[in-house]
RNA sequence: GUCGGGGUCGCUUAGUGGCCGAGCGUCAGACUGCAGAUCUGAACCAAGUGGGUUCAAUUCCCACCCCCGGCUCCA
Protein backbone atom coordinates (compact mmCIF):
# COMPACT_ATOMS: atom_id res chain seq x y z
CA UNK A 1 0.00 0.00 0.00
CA UNK A 2 1.40 3.40 -1.17
CA UNK A 3 0.33 7.18 0.46
CA UNK A 4 1.50 10.00 -0.79
CA UNK A 5 3.72 11.36 2.04
CA UNK A 6 3.52 15.55 2.58
CA UNK A 7 6.75 15.42 3.96
CA UNK A 8 8.49 13.90 1.18
CA UNK A 9 6.26 14.39 -1.62
CA UNK A 10 6.36 10.90 -2.63
CA UNK A 11 4.50 8.11 -2.69
CA UNK A 12 5.54 5.81 -0.01
CA UNK A 13 5.03 2.25 0.92
CA UNK A 14 2.89 2.31 3.93
CA UNK A 15 4.36 0.15 7.51
CA UNK A 16 3.56 1.32 10.69
CA UNK A 17 6.45 1.35 13.22
CA UNK A 18 4.31 -1.04 15.61
CA UNK A 19 2.28 -3.72 13.10
CA UNK A 20 -0.85 -4.56 13.31
CA UNK A 21 -1.41 -0.81 15.13
CA UNK A 22 -1.56 2.58 13.44
CA UNK A 23 -1.53 5.70 15.15
CA UNK A 24 -3.76 7.67 13.38
CA UNK A 25 -4.53 11.64 13.99
CA UNK A 26 -7.07 13.61 12.42
CA UNK A 27 -7.24 17.71 12.58
CA UNK A 28 -10.92 18.37 13.43
CA UNK A 29 -13.17 21.44 13.13
CA UNK A 30 -13.13 24.63 15.33
CA UNK A 31 -16.56 24.41 16.73
CA UNK A 32 -17.78 28.00 16.57
CA UNK A 33 -20.28 27.14 13.17
CA UNK A 34 -22.23 24.73 11.79
CA UNK A 35 -20.33 22.17 9.78
CA UNK A 36 -20.26 22.66 6.03
CA UNK A 37 -19.56 20.37 3.06
CA UNK A 38 -15.37 20.77 3.59
CA UNK A 39 -15.74 19.44 6.86
CA UNK A 40 -17.94 16.56 5.88
CA UNK A 41 -14.86 16.14 2.89
CA UNK A 42 -12.18 15.99 5.17
CA UNK A 43 -14.02 13.86 7.79
CA UNK A 44 -15.47 11.33 4.84
CA UNK A 45 -11.67 11.05 3.80
CA UNK A 46 -10.27 10.01 6.28
CA UNK A 47 -13.13 7.96 7.43
CA UNK A 48 -12.37 5.65 4.39
CA UNK A 49 -9.06 5.59 4.68
CA UNK A 50 -9.69 4.38 8.47
CA UNK A 51 -11.94 1.76 7.07
CA UNK A 52 -9.67 0.49 4.59
CA UNK A 53 -6.80 0.21 6.91
CA UNK A 54 -9.08 -2.27 8.58
CA UNK A 55 -10.05 -3.85 6.18
CA UNK A 56 -6.14 -4.91 5.98
CA UNK A 57 -6.44 -5.85 9.34
CA UNK A 58 -5.02 -2.79 10.97
CA UNK A 59 -5.65 -1.82 14.23
CA UNK A 60 -6.63 1.48 13.90
CA UNK A 61 -6.38 3.61 16.82
CA UNK A 62 -7.73 6.98 15.15
CA UNK A 63 -8.58 10.15 17.06
CA UNK A 64 -9.73 13.62 16.04
CA UNK A 65 -9.87 16.79 18.23
CA UNK A 66 -12.17 19.76 18.60
CA UNK A 67 -10.65 23.00 18.65
CA UNK A 68 -12.88 24.69 21.85
CA UNK A 69 -10.96 27.76 22.32
CA UNK A 70 -9.43 30.45 19.94
CA UNK A 71 -10.17 34.02 18.59
CA UNK A 72 -13.01 32.29 16.66
CA UNK A 73 -14.57 30.93 19.23
CA UNK A 74 -14.10 33.91 21.82
CA UNK A 75 -15.52 36.23 19.26
CA UNK A 76 -18.67 34.38 18.46
CA UNK A 77 -19.16 33.63 21.90
CA UNK A 78 -18.98 37.02 23.21
CA UNK A 79 -21.38 38.20 20.06
CA UNK A 80 -23.97 35.69 21.27
CA UNK A 81 -23.50 36.58 24.78
CA UNK A 82 -22.71 32.68 26.04
CA UNK A 83 -19.21 31.15 27.57
CA UNK A 84 -17.13 29.42 25.00
CA UNK A 85 -18.02 25.82 26.62
CA UNK A 86 -21.79 26.60 25.47
CA UNK A 87 -20.83 27.79 22.07
CA UNK A 88 -18.90 24.80 21.70
CA UNK A 89 -21.65 22.20 23.28
CA UNK A 90 -23.94 23.52 20.27
CA UNK A 91 -21.45 22.62 17.52
CA UNK A 92 -19.74 19.84 18.66
CA UNK A 93 -23.30 18.38 18.82
CA UNK A 94 -24.24 19.66 15.52
CA UNK A 95 -21.11 18.61 14.03
CA UNK A 96 -21.49 14.64 15.97
CA UNK A 97 -25.09 14.81 14.26
CA UNK A 98 -23.72 15.39 10.82
CA UNK A 99 -20.94 12.89 10.80
CA UNK A 100 -23.28 10.13 11.99
CA UNK A 101 -25.90 11.04 8.98
CA UNK A 102 -22.83 10.73 6.74
CA UNK A 103 -22.09 7.29 8.40
CA UNK A 104 -18.48 8.70 9.64
CA UNK A 105 -17.17 6.33 12.26
CA UNK A 106 -16.63 8.29 15.79
CA UNK A 107 -12.82 8.37 16.49
CA UNK A 108 -11.97 6.37 19.47
CA UNK A 109 -10.92 9.67 20.81
CA UNK A 110 -12.71 12.96 20.35
CA UNK A 111 -10.00 15.12 22.99
CA UNK A 112 -11.67 18.65 23.63
CA UNK A 113 -8.20 21.37 23.74
CA UNK A 114 -9.80 22.89 26.93
CA UNK A 115 -10.06 19.80 28.52
CA UNK A 116 -6.26 19.33 28.33
CA UNK A 117 -5.15 22.40 29.56
CA UNK A 118 -2.56 21.05 32.71
CA UNK A 119 -0.84 18.71 29.65
CA UNK A 120 -0.49 21.91 27.26
CA UNK A 121 1.22 23.47 30.53
CA UNK A 122 3.61 20.75 30.85
CA UNK A 123 4.12 20.25 27.41
CA UNK A 124 5.39 24.01 27.19
CA UNK A 125 7.18 23.74 30.57
CA UNK A 126 9.22 21.03 28.79
CA UNK A 127 9.68 23.07 26.20
CA UNK A 128 11.29 25.88 27.90
CA UNK A 129 12.90 23.82 30.31
CA UNK A 130 14.72 22.29 26.56
CA UNK A 131 15.18 25.90 25.19
CA UNK A 132 13.11 26.06 23.07
CA UNK A 133 10.23 28.59 24.35
CA UNK A 134 11.06 31.71 26.65
CA UNK A 135 7.82 33.86 27.88
CA UNK A 136 7.17 37.56 27.67
CA UNK A 137 4.60 39.04 29.40
CA UNK A 138 2.62 36.74 30.52
CA UNK A 139 2.57 34.95 26.90
CA UNK A 140 5.31 32.11 25.42
CA UNK A 141 6.84 31.25 23.03
CA UNK A 142 8.35 29.00 20.40
CA UNK A 143 11.86 29.63 19.14
CA UNK A 144 11.83 29.22 15.84
CA UNK A 145 15.54 29.28 15.44
CA UNK A 146 16.33 26.86 17.75
CA UNK A 147 14.86 24.19 15.68
CA UNK A 148 16.68 23.43 12.66
CA UNK A 149 14.04 21.35 10.50
CA UNK A 150 11.34 24.29 10.74
CA UNK A 151 9.97 24.37 7.18
CA UNK A 152 9.98 20.79 6.31
CA UNK A 153 6.84 19.85 5.46
CA UNK A 154 5.49 22.77 4.05
CA UNK A 155 9.12 23.81 2.07
CA UNK A 156 8.86 27.22 2.83
CA UNK A 157 12.06 29.17 2.80
CA UNK A 158 13.12 30.65 6.23
CA UNK A 159 12.97 34.25 4.75
CA UNK A 160 9.51 34.19 3.72
CA UNK A 161 8.85 32.26 7.57
CA UNK A 162 10.11 35.33 8.68
CA UNK A 163 8.28 38.25 6.16
CA UNK A 164 5.58 36.36 7.51
CA UNK A 165 5.88 36.83 10.74
CA UNK A 166 6.93 40.39 10.55
CA UNK A 167 3.21 40.90 8.84
CA UNK A 168 2.06 39.76 12.01
CA UNK A 169 3.80 41.51 14.18
CA UNK A 170 1.54 44.27 16.28
CA UNK A 171 0.15 40.94 17.49
CA UNK A 172 2.78 40.14 19.55
CA UNK A 173 5.97 41.82 17.51
CA UNK A 174 7.20 43.40 20.24
CA UNK A 175 7.55 40.18 22.15
CA UNK A 176 8.95 37.91 19.82
CA UNK A 177 12.61 36.89 19.28
CA UNK A 178 12.17 36.28 16.20
CA UNK A 179 9.88 37.07 13.24
CA UNK A 180 9.38 33.03 12.60
CA UNK A 181 8.63 32.83 16.28
CA UNK A 182 5.07 31.43 17.22
CA UNK A 183 2.87 31.83 20.68
CA UNK A 184 2.00 28.43 22.25
CA UNK A 185 0.83 30.29 25.16
CA UNK A 186 -1.27 33.54 24.66
CA UNK A 187 -1.78 35.97 28.24
CA UNK A 188 -4.84 37.06 28.62
CA UNK A 189 -6.61 39.72 27.44
CA UNK A 190 -9.57 41.52 29.47
CA UNK A 191 -12.84 39.78 28.71
CA UNK A 192 -11.15 36.77 27.68
CA UNK A 193 -11.32 33.14 28.99
CA UNK A 194 -8.25 32.19 30.72
CA UNK A 195 -6.66 29.46 32.92
CA UNK A 196 -3.86 29.76 35.61
CA UNK A 197 -0.35 28.62 34.52
CA UNK A 198 3.13 29.42 35.46
CA UNK A 199 3.05 32.28 33.29
CA UNK A 200 -0.36 33.98 34.68
CA UNK A 201 -3.37 33.48 33.46
CA UNK A 202 -3.56 32.84 29.69
CA UNK A 203 -4.72 30.29 27.11
CA UNK A 204 -3.27 28.04 24.81
CA UNK A 205 -2.31 28.49 21.08
CA UNK A 206 -3.68 26.95 18.66
CA UNK A 207 -0.88 24.90 17.22
CA UNK A 208 0.10 23.72 21.01
CA UNK A 209 -3.06 21.63 21.59
CA UNK A 210 -2.79 19.49 18.59
CA UNK A 211 0.84 18.15 19.76
CA UNK A 212 -0.37 17.23 23.44
CA UNK A 213 -3.29 15.71 22.38
CA UNK A 214 -1.24 13.23 19.75
CA UNK A 215 1.72 12.64 21.68
CA UNK A 216 -0.49 12.15 24.81
CA UNK A 217 -2.96 9.67 23.39
CA UNK A 218 -1.27 8.19 20.63
CA UNK A 219 2.49 8.30 21.75
CA UNK A 220 5.89 10.62 20.84
CA UNK A 221 5.84 9.39 16.63
CA UNK A 222 2.42 8.55 15.40
CA UNK A 223 2.10 6.73 11.95
CA UNK A 224 -0.49 9.02 10.40
CA UNK A 225 -1.34 12.51 10.93
CA UNK A 226 -3.77 14.13 8.40
CA UNK A 227 -6.16 17.59 7.84
CA UNK A 228 -7.11 19.76 5.34
CA UNK A 229 -4.35 21.03 2.90
CA UNK A 230 -4.67 24.80 4.42
CA UNK A 231 -3.05 23.26 7.88
CA UNK A 232 0.29 22.01 6.58
CA UNK A 233 1.31 25.68 7.13
CA UNK A 234 1.81 27.00 10.00
CA UNK A 235 -0.30 24.45 11.77
CA UNK A 236 1.12 21.37 11.14
CA UNK A 237 4.36 22.83 10.70
CA UNK A 238 4.69 24.04 13.89
CA UNK A 239 3.04 20.56 15.50
CA UNK A 240 6.28 19.12 14.04
CA UNK A 241 8.40 21.81 15.68
CA UNK A 242 6.62 21.74 19.26
CA UNK A 243 6.44 18.22 19.40
CA UNK A 244 9.72 17.06 18.30
CA UNK A 245 12.05 19.66 19.85
CA UNK A 246 10.38 18.25 23.28
CA UNK A 247 11.04 14.66 22.47
CA UNK A 248 13.65 14.52 19.95
CA UNK A 249 11.42 11.76 18.12
CA UNK A 250 9.75 12.03 14.36
CA UNK A 251 6.34 13.19 15.44
CA UNK A 252 4.77 11.41 12.54
CA UNK A 253 5.39 9.52 9.96
CA UNK A 254 2.87 10.33 7.67
CA UNK A 255 1.47 13.23 6.71
CA UNK A 256 -1.88 13.20 4.59
CA UNK A 257 -3.75 16.00 3.48
CA UNK A 258 -6.68 16.24 2.37
CA UNK A 259 -7.83 18.49 -0.95
CA UNK A 260 -10.54 21.70 -0.85
CA UNK A 261 -14.23 21.10 -2.18
CA UNK A 262 -14.89 24.43 -4.20
CA UNK A 263 -17.69 26.38 -5.49
CA UNK A 264 -17.39 27.35 -8.93
CA UNK A 265 -13.41 26.41 -8.70
CA UNK A 266 -13.46 28.60 -5.59
CA UNK A 267 -12.36 26.74 -2.35
CA UNK A 268 -15.55 26.63 -0.13
CA UNK A 269 -15.10 28.47 3.25
CA UNK A 270 -16.59 30.79 5.45
CA UNK A 271 -14.90 33.92 4.32
CA UNK A 272 -16.12 33.89 0.79
CA UNK A 273 -19.33 33.06 2.47
CA UNK A 274 -20.23 30.59 -0.58
CA UNK A 275 -20.52 27.61 2.11
CA UNK A 276 -22.98 24.89 2.32
CA UNK A 277 -23.74 23.09 5.81
CA UNK A 278 -24.07 19.46 5.92
CA UNK A 279 -28.15 20.27 6.96
CA UNK A 280 -28.48 22.14 4.12
CA UNK A 281 -27.53 19.19 1.70
CA UNK A 282 -28.96 16.74 3.59
CA UNK A 283 -32.32 18.20 3.40
CA UNK A 284 -31.83 18.20 -0.43
CA UNK A 285 -29.89 14.72 -1.58
CA UNK A 286 -29.73 11.14 0.75
CA UNK A 287 -26.58 10.85 2.63
CA UNK A 288 -25.49 7.94 1.34
CA UNK A 289 -25.52 10.12 -2.52
CA UNK A 290 -23.39 12.35 -0.40
CA UNK A 291 -20.40 10.27 0.56
CA UNK A 292 -20.81 8.63 -3.36
CA UNK A 293 -20.36 12.47 -4.10
CA UNK A 294 -17.37 13.02 -1.93
CA UNK A 295 -15.06 9.94 -2.54
CA UNK A 296 -16.03 10.61 -6.72
CA UNK A 297 -12.50 12.47 -6.84
CA UNK A 298 -9.23 11.50 -4.93
CA UNK A 299 -8.70 12.70 -1.82
CA UNK A 300 -6.07 15.24 -2.69
CA UNK A 301 -7.82 16.60 -5.44
CA UNK A 302 -10.27 19.32 -5.45
CA UNK A 303 -13.98 18.51 -5.66
CA UNK A 304 -16.36 21.10 -7.26
CA UNK A 305 -19.32 21.37 -5.32
CA UNK A 306 -22.60 21.67 -8.16
CA UNK A 307 -26.13 20.79 -8.17
CA UNK A 308 -25.15 18.56 -11.20
CA UNK A 309 -22.59 16.66 -9.51
CA UNK A 310 -24.54 15.71 -6.45
CA UNK A 311 -27.09 14.52 -9.10
CA UNK A 312 -25.40 12.34 -10.56
CA UNK A 313 -24.39 10.99 -7.41
CA UNK A 314 -27.81 10.21 -6.44
CA UNK A 315 -28.23 8.24 -9.74
CA UNK A 316 -24.79 6.52 -8.06
CA UNK A 317 -26.32 5.87 -4.89
CA UNK A 318 -29.87 4.13 -6.37
CA UNK A 319 -27.69 1.91 -8.71
CA UNK A 320 -25.55 0.59 -5.53
CA UNK A 321 -29.08 0.10 -3.52
CA UNK A 322 -31.00 -1.38 -6.21
CA UNK A 323 -28.03 -3.62 -6.81
CA UNK A 324 -28.03 -4.42 -3.00
CA UNK A 325 -31.79 -5.13 -2.14
CA UNK A 326 -32.11 -6.77 -6.04
CA UNK A 327 -29.79 -9.43 -4.28
CA UNK A 328 -31.15 -9.40 -1.13
CA UNK A 329 -34.32 -10.49 -2.46
CA UNK A 330 -32.62 -13.25 -4.63
CA UNK A 331 -30.71 -14.74 -1.96
CA UNK A 332 -33.90 -14.68 0.23
CA UNK A 333 -33.11 -16.21 4.09
CA UNK A 334 -29.52 -17.39 2.57
CA UNK A 335 -28.34 -13.73 2.99
CA UNK A 336 -28.02 -14.29 6.63
CA UNK A 337 -25.28 -16.96 5.81
CA UNK A 338 -23.75 -14.88 3.22
CA UNK A 339 -23.23 -11.88 5.78
CA UNK A 340 -21.93 -13.60 8.19
CA UNK A 341 -19.01 -16.15 6.55
CA UNK A 342 -15.64 -14.74 5.87
CA UNK A 343 -14.84 -14.01 1.93
CA UNK A 344 -12.72 -16.87 0.90
CA UNK A 345 -10.70 -15.13 -1.82
CA UNK A 346 -9.68 -18.68 -3.44
CA UNK A 347 -13.91 -19.87 -3.57
CA UNK A 348 -14.68 -16.71 -5.71
CA UNK A 349 -15.74 -17.39 -9.45
CA UNK A 350 -13.19 -15.11 -11.28
CA UNK A 351 -15.06 -12.47 -12.20
CA UNK A 352 -15.74 -11.46 -8.90
CA UNK A 353 -12.32 -12.27 -7.48
CA UNK A 354 -10.93 -9.84 -10.34
CA UNK A 355 -12.79 -6.70 -8.95
CA UNK A 356 -12.38 -6.88 -5.52
CA UNK A 357 -8.86 -7.46 -6.40
CA UNK A 358 -8.94 -4.54 -8.80
CA UNK A 359 -10.86 -2.20 -5.75
CA UNK A 360 -7.75 -3.25 -3.48
CA UNK A 361 -5.14 -1.97 -5.82
CA UNK A 362 -7.03 1.30 -6.44
CA UNK A 363 -7.22 1.85 -2.40
CA UNK A 364 -3.69 0.83 -2.24
CA UNK A 365 -2.83 3.11 -4.68
CA UNK A 366 -3.02 6.49 -2.33
CA UNK A 367 -7.06 5.67 -1.55
CA UNK A 368 -7.76 5.94 -5.17
CA UNK A 369 -11.42 6.21 -4.18
CA UNK A 370 -13.11 7.08 -8.29
CA UNK A 371 -10.62 3.78 -9.40
CA UNK A 372 -11.99 2.32 -6.36
CA UNK A 373 -15.76 3.27 -7.57
CA UNK A 374 -15.10 1.84 -11.11
CA UNK A 375 -14.58 -1.38 -9.22
CA UNK A 376 -17.75 -1.18 -7.30
CA UNK A 377 -19.90 -0.57 -10.59
CA UNK A 378 -18.19 -3.60 -12.16
CA UNK A 379 -18.64 -5.56 -9.15
CA UNK A 380 -22.32 -4.71 -9.35
CA UNK A 381 -23.07 -4.83 -13.57
CA UNK A 382 -21.82 -8.85 -13.02
CA UNK A 383 -23.78 -9.31 -10.63
CA UNK A 384 -26.96 -7.72 -11.93
CA UNK A 385 -25.98 -9.43 -14.93
CA UNK A 386 -26.08 -12.51 -13.13
CA UNK A 387 -29.67 -11.74 -11.59
CA UNK A 388 -30.44 -11.45 -15.18
CA UNK A 389 -29.39 -14.39 -16.48
CA UNK A 390 -30.59 -16.70 -12.93
CA UNK A 391 -26.95 -17.73 -11.85
CA UNK A 392 -26.61 -19.86 -9.19
CA UNK A 393 -27.14 -18.85 -5.81
CA UNK A 394 -23.31 -19.58 -4.80
CA UNK A 395 -22.23 -16.82 -7.30
CA UNK A 396 -24.81 -14.47 -5.87
CA UNK A 397 -23.58 -15.22 -2.29
CA UNK A 398 -20.23 -14.21 -3.54
CA UNK A 399 -21.11 -11.42 -4.91
CA UNK A 400 -22.99 -9.74 -2.09
CA UNK A 401 -19.60 -10.85 -0.05
CA UNK A 402 -17.52 -8.71 -2.76
CA UNK A 403 -20.06 -5.53 -2.90
CA UNK A 404 -19.95 -5.70 0.90
CA UNK A 405 -16.38 -5.33 1.52
CA UNK A 406 -16.40 -2.78 -0.83
CA UNK A 407 -19.20 -0.76 0.49
CA UNK A 408 -18.04 -1.25 3.64
CA UNK A 409 -14.87 0.57 3.21
CA UNK A 410 -16.89 3.13 1.57
CA UNK A 411 -18.68 3.88 4.58
CA UNK A 412 -22.25 2.35 3.18
CA UNK A 413 -22.56 -0.90 4.88
CA UNK A 414 -26.27 -2.34 5.23
CA UNK A 415 -26.79 -1.01 8.58
CA UNK A 416 -26.14 2.34 6.95
CA UNK A 417 -28.17 1.88 3.85
CA UNK A 418 -31.50 0.06 5.32
CA UNK A 419 -31.73 3.69 6.98
CA UNK A 420 -32.79 5.02 3.96
CA UNK A 421 -36.79 4.79 1.99
CA UNK A 422 -35.72 3.53 -0.92
CA UNK A 423 -33.93 0.34 0.84
CA UNK A 424 -36.73 -0.78 1.94
CA UNK A 425 -38.33 -3.57 0.33
CA UNK A 426 -40.54 -4.64 3.37
CA UNK A 427 -42.37 -2.55 5.88
CA UNK A 428 -43.73 -4.94 8.42
CA UNK A 429 -46.92 -6.78 8.29
CA UNK A 430 -49.65 -5.10 8.17
CA UNK A 431 -48.19 -2.51 5.01
CA UNK A 432 -47.17 -5.72 3.50
CA UNK A 433 -50.15 -7.08 3.12
CA UNK A 434 -51.56 -4.02 2.14
CA UNK A 435 -49.48 -3.15 -0.76
CA UNK A 436 -49.76 -7.02 -1.82
CA UNK A 437 -53.34 -6.83 -1.65
CA UNK A 438 -53.53 -3.63 -4.34
CA UNK A 439 -50.48 -5.67 -6.21
CA UNK A 440 -52.79 -8.41 -6.89
CA UNK A 441 -55.86 -6.10 -7.93
CA UNK A 442 -53.63 -5.17 -10.27
CA UNK A 443 -52.19 -8.22 -11.42
CA UNK A 444 -55.74 -9.47 -12.29
CA UNK A 445 -56.46 -6.31 -14.39
CA UNK A 446 -53.72 -6.68 -16.04
CA UNK A 447 -54.64 -10.20 -17.05
CA UNK A 448 -57.69 -8.57 -18.04
CA UNK A 449 -56.11 -6.19 -20.01
CA UNK A 450 -57.12 -3.58 -18.19
CA UNK A 451 -54.20 -1.38 -18.41
CA UNK A 452 -56.39 1.32 -17.68
CA UNK A 453 -56.85 0.47 -14.20
CA UNK A 454 -53.71 -1.08 -13.63
CA UNK A 455 -51.99 2.17 -14.15
CA UNK A 456 -54.69 4.18 -11.88
CA UNK A 457 -53.81 1.58 -9.20
CA UNK A 458 -49.64 2.07 -9.80
CA UNK A 459 -49.98 5.81 -9.82
CA UNK A 460 -52.40 5.49 -6.82
CA UNK A 461 -49.47 3.76 -4.85
CA UNK A 462 -46.91 5.93 -6.73
CA UNK A 463 -48.41 8.59 -4.82
CA UNK A 464 -48.77 7.02 -1.23
CA UNK A 465 -44.62 6.91 -2.19
CA UNK A 466 -44.93 3.30 -2.84
CA UNK A 467 -43.32 2.34 -6.10
CA UNK A 468 -43.92 -0.79 -7.88
CA UNK A 469 -41.54 -2.43 -10.58
CA UNK A 470 -42.99 -6.00 -12.67
CA UNK A 471 -40.16 -8.66 -13.50
CA UNK A 472 -40.77 -12.00 -15.27
CA UNK A 473 -40.66 -13.19 -11.27
CA UNK A 474 -43.59 -11.08 -10.63
CA UNK A 475 -44.36 -7.33 -8.89
CA UNK A 476 -41.66 -5.62 -6.09
CA UNK A 477 -42.71 -2.80 -4.47
CA UNK A 478 -39.95 -0.26 -2.30
CA UNK A 479 -40.69 3.23 -0.94
CA UNK A 480 -40.15 5.87 -2.95
CA UNK A 481 -37.39 8.03 -2.13
C1' G B 1 6.66 36.45 -6.08
C1' U B 2 7.12 31.59 -3.91
C1' C B 3 5.60 26.57 -2.95
C1' G B 4 2.15 22.86 -4.49
C1' G B 5 -1.89 20.53 -7.58
C1' G B 6 -4.23 20.38 -12.35
C1' G B 7 -5.69 20.74 -17.95
C1' U B 8 -8.44 13.00 -20.93
C1' C B 9 -15.61 11.89 -24.40
C1' G B 10 -21.51 16.62 -23.16
C1' C B 11 -20.27 16.53 -17.47
C1' U B 12 -17.26 14.01 -13.63
C1' U B 13 -13.20 10.85 -13.00
C1' A B 14 -9.20 6.63 -13.63
C1' G B 15 -5.13 4.30 -15.86
C1' U B 16 -1.50 3.90 -19.64
C1' G B 17 4.94 4.45 -24.46
C1' G B 18 1.20 1.31 -29.23
C1' C B 19 -5.57 -0.43 -29.03
C1' C B 20 -7.87 5.29 -23.29
C1' G B 21 -11.56 2.29 -18.37
C1' A B 22 -15.78 3.82 -15.28
C1' G B 23 -20.23 6.74 -13.52
C1' C B 24 -23.95 10.20 -15.12
C1' G B 25 -26.33 11.98 -19.60
C1' U B 26 -27.86 10.72 -25.00
C1' C B 27 -29.46 7.09 -28.81
C1' A B 28 -30.83 2.07 -30.31
C1' G B 29 -31.98 -3.11 -29.25
C1' A B 30 -33.62 -7.13 -25.57
C1' C B 31 -37.30 -7.75 -21.60
C1' U B 32 -42.16 -5.25 -20.75
C1' G B 33 -49.30 -3.77 -22.33
C1' C B 34 -46.72 0.75 -20.65
C1' A B 35 -43.25 2.61 -17.04
C1' G B 36 -39.13 1.53 -13.95
C1' A B 37 -35.01 -1.56 -13.00
C1' U B 38 -31.63 -4.71 -15.61
C1' C B 39 -28.74 -6.55 -19.74
C1' U B 40 -26.57 -5.67 -24.76
C1' G B 41 -24.81 -2.34 -28.35
C1' A B 42 -23.75 2.59 -30.27
C1' A B 43 -22.65 7.56 -30.95
C1' C B 44 -20.36 11.59 -29.52
C1' C B 45 -15.22 9.54 -33.33
C1' A B 46 -12.05 12.25 -25.76
C1' A B 47 -5.92 14.22 -24.44
C1' G B 48 -4.38 23.01 -23.43
C1' U B 49 -0.44 24.82 -27.15
C1' G B 50 4.31 24.33 -29.57
C1' G B 51 8.68 21.62 -29.93
C1' G B 52 11.86 17.20 -28.79
C1' U B 53 13.12 11.80 -27.81
C1' U B 54 11.00 7.25 -30.14
C1' C B 55 9.29 2.64 -35.17
C1' A B 56 5.30 4.61 -31.94
C1' A B 57 3.38 9.71 -26.93
C1' U B 58 -2.31 11.22 -24.04
C1' U B 59 1.63 8.76 -21.33
C1' C B 60 8.81 10.58 -21.15
C1' C B 61 11.70 15.53 -21.83
C1' C B 62 11.66 21.03 -22.79
C1' A B 63 9.09 25.61 -23.44
C1' C B 64 4.69 28.24 -23.25
C1' C B 65 -0.60 29.15 -22.12
C1' C B 66 -4.59 28.61 -18.83
C1' C B 67 -7.06 27.04 -14.15
C1' C B 68 -6.98 26.06 -8.81
C1' G B 69 -4.90 26.29 -3.99
C1' G B 70 -1.37 27.58 0.41
C1' C B 71 1.68 31.70 2.10
C1' U B 72 -0.06 32.31 10.88
C1' C B 73 -8.79 32.73 10.14
C1' C B 74 -9.67 28.04 7.57
C1' A B 75 -11.17 20.78 6.69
Amino acid sequence: MRIYNTLTKNLEEFVPQDPPRVTMYACGPTVYDSPHVGHARSAVAFDVIRRYLEYKGYDVIFARNYTDVDDKMIDRAGKRGITIQQLAIQYIREYEAAMDALNVRPPVYAPRATHLIADMISFIRDLEAKGFAYARNGSVYFSVPKFEAYGRLSKKPQKEIADIGRRDSEEFGEDKGDPRDFAIWKAQKPGEPAWDSPWGKGRPGWHIECSVMSTKLLGETIDIHGGGHDLVFPHHENEIAQSEARSGKPFCRFWIHNGFVTVDKEKMSKSLDNFFTVDQVLQQYEAPAIRLFLVSAQYRNPIDYSRELLGQAARSWQRVRDAWTGLLAALGTEAAGARSAAVERAALPPELAATLDEFEAAMDDDFNTPRALAALFTTIRTINDGLTRGTTKGFLTAGFQVLMAILGVLGLDEAYMARFPGSRTHAGGQVESLVRHFIDQRDAARRAKDFKRADEIRATLKGMGIELMDSKDGTTWRLAD
